[in-house]
DNA sequence: TATGAATGAGGGTTCATTCAT
DNA sequence: CATGAATGAACCCTCATTCAT
């Protein structure tokens, strides 16, 4: 039922789907929907807090790696994993971010939000420190620039024929060593 | 008038915002719109196909350049200078894309989207073939990489603090060369 | 102008028809419009009392023929003379009459309408007494039939007093034998 | 539900008539009207399309008759059963006719009367040739008129390929005289 | 005279939600 | 649990009319 109507969240988005959409994708009436739900938001609250709750779960763990290279790429590889759970979730963010921002009920997000951009750039920032990473490192835009690709992105799922793994991989190369030829050395 | 609907497009999403608001924000009343516009789709419509035609022939014109890496810097740069001058058609697209992906009045855009992917794809197989890029590099998950980070993500805006050439930069250091240092050499 | 006005409100309906219509058929922008008339109101009456007034005029004087068919024919030939010149207007009163019939700026409407048919009803029962038409013929339900041909048909329902297969029988005396007294034989 | 609403269609016009007096008329909100329609549209589809499948129905029905005059009465007594029936899907063909001519949605209308045309002129062509009718007796014109009372009179104009005194000759021919040839004498 | 921006009431329609059955 | 009729606010849009220019 929840998954039913977090699949439609993320097909059209969480405002752009109606509530009788839910109900006749379940077989029942609009009506019947309430007797499982209080409301549309209560059905999209439970949908992403269990998402983020799984996201800050991990990303906390990570943050207790050995070092900030492990720790990034377990950050990665987590999100990786909890977004192979979670699709909706993310799609139902990207969609309606605005909404959710601004909503009483959703103030978690933002919140969480914050904690994740945190707990990334404490990371590189430590990499920094240890020598790991460039001197010249920018710690937020990189950050920002990651989160774009791991986050808002809209759907890994509809980069067809590639596995999870694949991607994630592909992403790490990149993010790691580029995609020029080293100079010469 | 189009710019003030395009902020608040840009805000709360295309379908979100209503002539109403778009109309307070002008001083008028919602009704009064309708001396300037057709219909709430055709101001979308001015906004949006303005953007992807400028995205467009940017992009062919990049096409022409003297090597790959040079029209993949040229299209990372004009893509930053058409999104700095665009930002709310950008938005507009990230937030409802699913509307206007199955909407007839929209129908260029998905067809637009397919070119840029076209365009890119090419400049990055030429550059495996030229030797400029990594020859293991897969051009179509790059291009899905790259464009969730020029494209879909949310607002460059957001980054307060950095100039858009420092953006642009940031990005294009680490598409090359990678965040990790060099191994040894 | 008017007579632009006339035809558009003969093909549309006078409510379905729009200023902004009146104004491009002329060449002028709506607003422009209000300095030849005070309302959309103010049109419909010129077109409308010109008609009426004509069509009194003319069964007045038919009313003074030398005898109730000569009557008759010159009022259904005038009615079709005044119809050849003033089709808009009987467009208009078919199209909107539940509205013209209501609005108290068209009353003079309703009261036309009334001394027309009395015309008419005297006229038919002067030829009875004449014993120019049949001795059975019924006055006020032949009028009905008529002037649903001539005029405004308006519903089967306002003929009141008279139950269906009354108003049938009438039709279909009417349709195979005619008012007229058959010749000689 | 369906008769409230073609009780206030035929008084004011479809097009006149707003959702919500419907609804006021029915004591319930304009909104909740769409529990029981999709659309306005489809109140007056339902009240138009049942009209006139049971006239077409009558009509073929009374194409088998003994001889065209049974015929003939056989249409105009089943005309006008079903009308007593159907008042108010004739009150709104006549009223909006200009809409439901033109409207996709109503596009099966037009086709309906260019059914019962042929079948009234089948008809009376056959009369003529079995000697029952007037050999001088013009189909098409003698429909033209009895539609005009029966059904929807639309415009004098609309009866191409005659004069308007050809139209008035023919009238005044009926009115008088009827169509029948007469009894014996 | 003509313009054209603005009005403001009202049009058809949607939708999350309620509740008696 | 499910129904389905009802709510009521909000949606996009239309249109006769006004008025400063």
């Amino acid at each position: 039922m929840l998954a039913l109507a977090a699949e439609l969240f993320a097909q059209k988005g969480y405002r752009a789907t109606t509530v009788r959409e839910i109900a006749d994708a379940a077989g029942i009436l609009s009506g019947s929907l309430y007797h499982h739900f209080d409301s549309k938001e209560s059905i999209g609250d439970e949908i992403l807090s269990s998402f983020v709750n799984q996201v800050l779960t991990n990303y906390r763990a990570a943050a207790s790696a050995a070092d900030p290279r492990a720790a990034l790429e377990q950050i990665v590889r987590s999100t990786s994993h909890t977004l192979s759970q979670h699709r909706a979730a993310l799609a139902m963010l990207q969609h309606d971010w605005s909404y959710f921002a601004t909503h009483p009920r959703f103030a978690y997000l933002p919140k969480a939000l914050r904690e994740i951009e945190r707990i990334w750039i404490n990371q590189l920032e430590l990499g920094k420190q240890d020598g790991l990473f460039r001197p010249d490192l920018d710690a937020k835009l990189t950050y920002r620039l990651l989160r774009d690709v791991l986050w808002i992105p809209e759907q890994w799922r509809r980069t067809r024929g590639y596995s999870t793994d694949q991607v994630v991989d592909g992403f790490l190369r990149i993010l790691f060593d580029g995609i020029a030829v080293p100079a010469d050395c």
